[in-house]
DNA sequence: CCCCAACCTTACTGGCGAGTAAGGTTACGT
DNA sequence: ACGTAACCTTACTCGCCAGTAAGGTTGGGG
């Protein structure tokens, strides 16, 4: 009837709008339940073609794991890079990984909300962006108390504080998905709020004292 | 052969048992890549079995869910209850999370860490339990609220400030994996060090200025 | 002693989904 | 024009797993 045949497409671009279509799936459903067939589907194709191009369902699934990792420590980065003092980089940093998630909440789901094993590349892979994304907090935090204090820094306690920022971070993604009208630009506000005093103290050795009004 | 026979066993006890191997292997594998038959098998019991006691997989996962939801809001409350400030509450109330996610890895991750939706019911009673525990964490932020400054609470900055807690906790999580040295104690002493001064400037309204060194 | 109720098993079915075999169609270079 | 390589499909196989049927064992109350 109708001849709107299916668009024959090149090669590289048929394989974007494939993990395109993943990305929606496996951030829905999960890597177990997700389907390739369902994921075909999507993409607007059959499925022996995502095996023509991506091998297998894992080989997929890390293509997914692998361009969005990339994505977001990219903008990461840029943000983060050019700014001067490193409280002004971290504060950048956040905005861009808020604008991410923003924009691209399933491939955060995809890249962080993965508790499973499906196999060991997939774990290694997951492990590897995760890694790369906490490096790049750590470096911030750092960074500065290279700059305020000089020495003595106390080993993993950068680590501490970017593992906490990371976890709030992920955390107010779901704040952000209550409250639709909050531009990212206030969050990072309210977070850099909160978390830039106390940062110190940490990072100064704890000092913390059973406090105000013990009756 | 050597007659050691399966042990019978009163039906409360069993359904205990299978709950406990359950929570295991949910927890390693993820509710879809679990196999029932691996879950009674760790129970020590043929799957008909679980059949009976628990009706279905869904309904397996959900008693698990109940289980260790009431177990760790129990925990909690007894902990921050008692306390007098709110920030001892707050004090108590971390240190009681990171001992039952210290003792109960997997009821943490299978409470906490899963992305897909099963299936409605499923959907419906995780997102009570996290519910649950936000609402307990945002009620300790709002008491201090109240105690402190008196009127003109911001309405939804606890809120904030209760996702940024709880996520920062649960990352910590995974922190707390990597340095298996680390006691509870220290974890909340830090955190609380880093969070709390942070949680005034929030509540009091934003006040950030672009800061100290813009060169 | 003997029976029934609670406990437990082996051995199936049925469907869903990963992966594949075999072949059809269009663009493009010559 | 025409072949060939790139693109794409229908129609399977095969294994895994949720869920079930049918019946075996044991202890404790009459």
């Amino acid at each position: 009837m109708s001849d709107i045949r299916r668009q024959r497409v090149p090669r590289p671009v048929r394989e974007q709008q494939i993990i395109d279509a993943a990305i929606r799936i496996f951030a829905r459903r999960g890597y177990h339940a997700a389907s390739v067939d369902e994921i075909a589907e999507l993409a607007g194709i059959s499925k022996p073609m995502v095996y023509l191009y991506l091998d297998s369902k894992e080989g997929l699934f890390l293509a997914c794991l692998r361009r969005e990792a990339e994505r977001l420590l990219t903008a990461f980065r840029a943000a983060a890079g050019p700014a001067h003092s490193p409280e002004l980089r971290l504060r950048a940093g956040l905005l861009a990984f808020f604008t991410f998630v923003t924009e691209h909440r399933d491939s955060w789901v995809v890249l962080h909300r993965q508790s499973s094993e499906p196999s060991p590349a997939i774990t290694a892979e997951l492990a590897r962006s995760r890694r790369e994304l906490l490096a790049e907090v750590t470096g911030l935090v750092r960074a500065d108390i290279a700059e305020s204090d000089g020495p003595a820094c106390p080993e993993d306690d950068a680590e501490f504080v970017a593992y906490t920022l990371v976890g709030a971070a992920d955390s107010l993604t779901d704040w952000m998905a209550l409250h639709p009208g909050e531009p990212p630009e206030r969050i990072t506000l309210r977070l850099m709020n909160m978390v830039w005093v106390g940062m110190r103290n940490v990072l100064d050795g704890e000092v913390w004292t059973t406090p105000s009004g013990t009756p």
